[in-house]
DNA sequence: TGACTTAAGTGAACAACTGTTGGTTATCGG
DNA sequence: CCGATAACCAACAGTTGTTCACTTAAGTCA
C-alpha cells in the first residue's frame, strides 16, 4: 500500500536541490494526514519511511514535527479558501455567490475527506491549525455570512447585524454537519449529495428549491460517501 | 488536576468486593475519555495511574483497553438515548415530541463535550463505537426522522418516505454541525445556544420560532462553549 | 586530473512512552 | 492455618521525537 516499500536506496539530490526533499516531505505528510484512520497520530517516522529516507533527515528541512504538519494544514487551507472564491468569482447573483461557495465548500469536504477532518475535525492540537483569529475557518466563516446576509437582502424585513451573523453561523453548521457525517458515517443511506445542498441553501434562504438548484454548479461528486479515500 | 496524585498507596478491595475497582476503572477511563485533549490517545496506564493502580490490575477486570473504553462508550450512549426519550415523553404534540428531543441531544453535546466528540467525533476506531448498524446514532437518528415525520406531517403537502428520511437526515446533520462546532471553535462569538435551537427547529419544521420556543423545555446551558471541560 | 569544500543525508543512540504477560505477594474470610 | 481473591512487580518488545557525530558524493578550482 505504501508507494515507496522497497524500490531503491533512494539516490542523493544533487547538489543545489535539497529542496527537492523538503516537497517530497510535505507530499508524503499530506498524504498521510488524508490517508491515516487517525490523522492526529502522523508519526514523523512514518513520512521518513514513506520518502524512504532516515528520520532525522527531516531536521534539515523543518525544524521538528509541528512544523511540517503546520505547513501541510496551511496549504490545504489555501486550496480550500481559493476553490471556494473561484467558485463564486463568475456569480451573476448574490445567490449564485453563495450557492457556489457552498457547494465548493461540501464538495472539496467530501472528495478531500482526509483532508477535511484534520482542518475542521478538531482533531489536530489547535495551535497546528490555520485560521489564526478563531481557529479553522475564521476567514471562510466571514464569507459565507457576508454571502448569505446579501443573498437574504431586500428579502422580508431587514435583519440587524446580529440575526446576520446568526443566520450565517448557522448555515455554516450545517454544510458542517453535513460533511462530517457524509464523511464518517458511510454506512447510512445517503441520498445524492447535491440534493442536500439544494434543499439545505433553499432552507436557509427562503428561496425555492428549484432556483437554488438551477444555480449550482455542475460536478456531482463522483462516488459515495467513505468510497475509500482517493489521493493528494 | 489528577483526582489521585498520592492520597494514600490504596488499601486493597475487601474480599467479595473485587467489583469496586471495575467500577473505579470505568469512572476513570470516562473521566479521561471527557477530559484529554485527544481522547482516542487513551491509554491503559493512564487509567491505572488515575485509580491509583498498577496497569496489570486493569486485566483482572477487562480482557484488554478496548473492552474497557467499550464499555464506557456503550454506558454514555445509554445515558444519551435515555436522556432523549425521558425529555420527549411528556411531549403534548408530535412538535413538542420532536423539540424535546433536539434540545435534549443539543444540551448533552455541549454539556458533556468531551464524551460527545468520543462518542460523535468519528475519532474512536469505529469497531468501539456503539449504536450497532450505522455507527454511532443509527437509532437516534431513526428516532429523529419518526418524531420529525410526525411533527410536519399534515403540513403542506404529503411528503413521500424520501423525502421525510432526507429531512430527518438533513435536521440530524444541522444538530450534529452545530454541537460540534459550538465545542470545537469556543473563540467564535456564539448567540445563546438556546435561540440557535430555536431557530434552527423553526427551520426544519416551518413553524414560527415563536411556537418553537414555547415548547423549548427550561434549562439553557450554565456557560458559553469550551468554558472548561465539566466532570463526570 | 586530483585535491578541496560543503551540501545532503545516515546511523546509532537517548529517554520516555506504550500494551501485555507470567509469576508473585499480600490480605481477607472462614 | 488455608485457600482463594486482589493486586503487584518486573520485564518484554515495540513504539515515539530528537540529537550528534559521521559519511557520502557533487560541484569547483588549480
Amino acid at each position: 500500500m505504501s508507494s515507496q516499500e522497497w524500490s531503491a536506496p533512494r539516490r542523493r539530490n544533487p547538489r543545489g536541490q535539497g529542496q527537492v526533499l523538503k516537497a517530497q516531505l510535505v507530499d508524503a505528510a499530506a498524504k498521510l494526514l488524508a490517508t491515516l484512520d487517525q490523522p492526529e497520530t502522523l508519526t514523523l517516522r512514518q513520512v521518513a519511511r514513506e520518502v524512504g529516507v532516515a528520520p532525522a533527515s527531516i531536521y534539515s528541512h523543518f525544524p521538528d514535527l509541528s512544523a511540517l504538519i503546520q505547513h501541510v494544514l496551511r496549504l490545504r487551507y489555501e486550496e480550500l479558501a481559493r476553490l471556494m472564491d473561484e467558485a463564486a468569482r463568475p456569480a451573476a447573483s448574490p445567490l449564485a455567490d453563495l450557492v457556489a461557495r457552498c457547494a465548493a465548500y461540501v464538495r472539496w469536504g467530501v472528495d478531500q475527506r482526509g483532508h477535511y477532518r484534520t482542518l475542521f475535525g478538531g482533531r489536530m492540537p489547535a495551535d497546528l491549525v490555520p485560521g489564526t483569529a478563531h481557529g479553522a475557518g475564521a476567514e471562510l466563516l466571514g464569507a459565507v455570512v457576508a454571502s448569505l446576509a446579501a443573498a437574504t437582502t431586500g428579502e422580508r424585513e431587514r435583519r440587524t447585524a446580529d440575526q446576520q451573523w446568526q443566520a450565517g453561523l448557522m448555515l455554516w453548521t450545517a454544510l458542517h454537519g453535513l460533511v462530517s457525517l457524509y464523511n464518517d458515517h458511510g454506512t447510512i443511506p445517503w441520498p445524492p449529495l447535491d440534493g442536500l445542498i439544494t434543499d439545505l441553501l433553499s432552507l436557509h434562504t427562503g428561496r425555492p428549491a428549484a432556483e437554488v438548484e438551477a444555480l449550482l454548479p455542475q460536478g456531482e461528486v463522483a462516488s459515495g460517501p467513505a468510497a475509500g479515500l482517493r489521493g493528494t
